[in-house]
RNA sequence: GGAGAAUUGGCAGAGUGGUCGAAUGCGGCAGUCUUGAAAACUGUUGAGGGUCACACCUCCGGGGGUUCGAAUCCCUCAUUCUCCGCCA
């Protein structure tokens, strides 16, 4: 959520920037202008208000006192009208406050300057690509054919327990992603994250925090009965840790990182893309999450991205690193870099991973602060990343990795499988 | 799931209808003293709105109510603790 202050501050810059996201934001900032002088004017009229009333109400206490009942009496009266006045102004001011809160909810964060402009994922910009693509042999195939031929994923058996998109992993296939999340656990501790487990469930105000809601509540699995929901990322209970609370400036950085389910519903993807493990309601990834310093959360997303390279360099697959258009830009971020890893047995890249600064858009939720030098409350910075998602980088290894009579696997994590190749 | 108790500032802990945004202690910060540190002493120390700055307003788990006036009374929800039951 923006702040009321910057949007007044810099109205015309966000206008220009939300251009980048192919938004006309002129409405809507306005509108939230506007509305803001209207809850200033309400809240000083109430506050008058009340102010009389506190006074007189004060008076009323020493009159009686002092035994003076009826003169108590006459005051008492006229506390009533200025009931009556503040009542309205109240609701009036709740109002007016609920209206202001919808429009800044449909606001998204203000892209970075470095953000390009543009609509699909065709404009997003490629700043980084390394690795070798591999060459395969002649009769390659994508990972849903190798996971059926070395019977390591079982797709319809997960249909049949639950539905589409909740794959059922065995033998070496879950080993192997066994070995994945403690292998990208061991190098997110060593870079510095400390490692925790989080509910994977959260409440509504959670996903608020982090704004999964009010736009994205379609996305998630609500478990009614207790109004819950299941997490689509670790991003929503790590973050959240730190809702509410004041931090000091020694504290930062903080460095998270957690392993954890997600689910999505993934209401609407359909087609092509959306094969083996493509695309899944329910999958593994560790997360990288960070509080910061505003003056270092753009260090901190560079430190972020190099860490993810140094994975995917080690692992020894084909990966590039994209740069987010305004159009494909998450809603909550400022600047988020995609990673994606090239398939050659299905000739596309799979995005792995997407590390964002969130900037004060978060914070400013979670009311998340620090206080500066001068022992003001300032909003921190939020970043997070995944390191990595599990699905499409266990896609990338099968793909790439397999040879004539198996799927070898990536030296760093033969220590963590226990063998070497699948066959 | 049943019965009882509790929820106050960073922490501990007073406060049971009016001058309480809240005693006191600890912790934090600043200063005095000291070569330096500790101790001691002095001062300061919750958050948000509002203002050029004050004033002023809101917040004592959340929400609602009673009252001229609520941290204090009532209702409700949540959470924690103790006992019982059940259980990986």
């Amino acid at each position: 959520m923006l702040q009321l202050q910057a949007i007044r501050d810099s109205k015309n810059d966000f206008i220009t920037a939300l251009k980048k996201r192919n938004i006309d934001g002129t409405p809507l900032l306005e509108k939230a202008i506007e509305l803001d002088d209207k809850r200033r004017e309400t809240q000083t009229q109430l506050d008058k208000t009340l102010a009389e009333s506190n006074a007189l109400s004060k008076e009323i206490g020493m009159l009686f006192k002092s035994g003076k009942a009826q003169e108590a009496n006459v005051l008492k009266e006229k506390t009533g009208v200025l009931k009556e006045e503040s009542k309205v102004l109240n609701d009036a001011l709740a109002t007016v406050a609920e209206e202001l809160q919808t429009v800044l909810y449909q606001i998204p964060n203000i892209p970075h300057n470095s953000v390009p402009a543009g609509n699909t994922d065709e404009d997003n910009e490629e700043v980084f690509s390394e690795g070798d693509i591999p060459e395969l042999v002649s009769n390659a195939m994508p990972h849903w054919e190798l996971a059926k031929k070395y019977d390591i994923i079982d797709f319809e058996l997960g249909v049949k327990i639950t539905g589409a998109g909740f794959p059922v992993y065995k033998g070496k296939g879950a080993r192997l992603q066994r070995a994945l999340i403690a292998y990208f656990l061991d190098k997110n501790t060593e870079a510095g994250y400390t490692e925790i487990q989080v509910p994977h469930l959260v409440n509504e105000a959670s996903g608020y925090g982090t704004g999964q809601l009010p736009d994205k509540e379609g996305q998630m699995y609500h478990v009614g009965e207790d109004d819950l929901y299941l997490i689509p990322t670790a991003e929503i209970p790590v973050t959240n840790l730190f809702r509410g609370e004041i931090l000091k400036e020694e504290q930062f950085p903080i460095c998270y990182t957690a392993y954890t389910p997600c689910f999505r519903r993934e209401a609407g993807s359909y087609g092509a893309h959306v094969r083996g493990l493509n695309r899944l309601h329910q999958f593994d990834k560790v997360e990288i999450v960070r509080v910061e310093h505003p003056s270092k959360s753009f260090e901190a997303l560079d430190g972020m991205v190099e860490h993810v390279k140094n994975i995917l360099r080690e692992l020894k697959l084909p990966y590039r690193v994209l740069r987010l258009c305004g159009g494909d830009l998450g809603f909550t971020s400022s600047l988020t870099y995609d990673f994606e890893v090239f398939s050659t047995a299905q000739d596309r890249w799979l995005e792995i991973s997407s590390v964002s600064n969130f900037e004060a858009y978060q914070t400013n939720r979670l009311k998340l602060r620090y206080k500066d030098e001068n022992g003001k409350s300032q909003l921190a910075h939020t970043l997070n990343g995944s390191s990595l998602a599990l699905p499409r980088v266990l896609a990338g290894i099968l793909e790439n990795y397999q040879v004539e009579d198996g799927i070898e696997i990536p030296e760093v994590l033969i220590p963590y499988c226990g063998f070497s190749k699948i066959d």
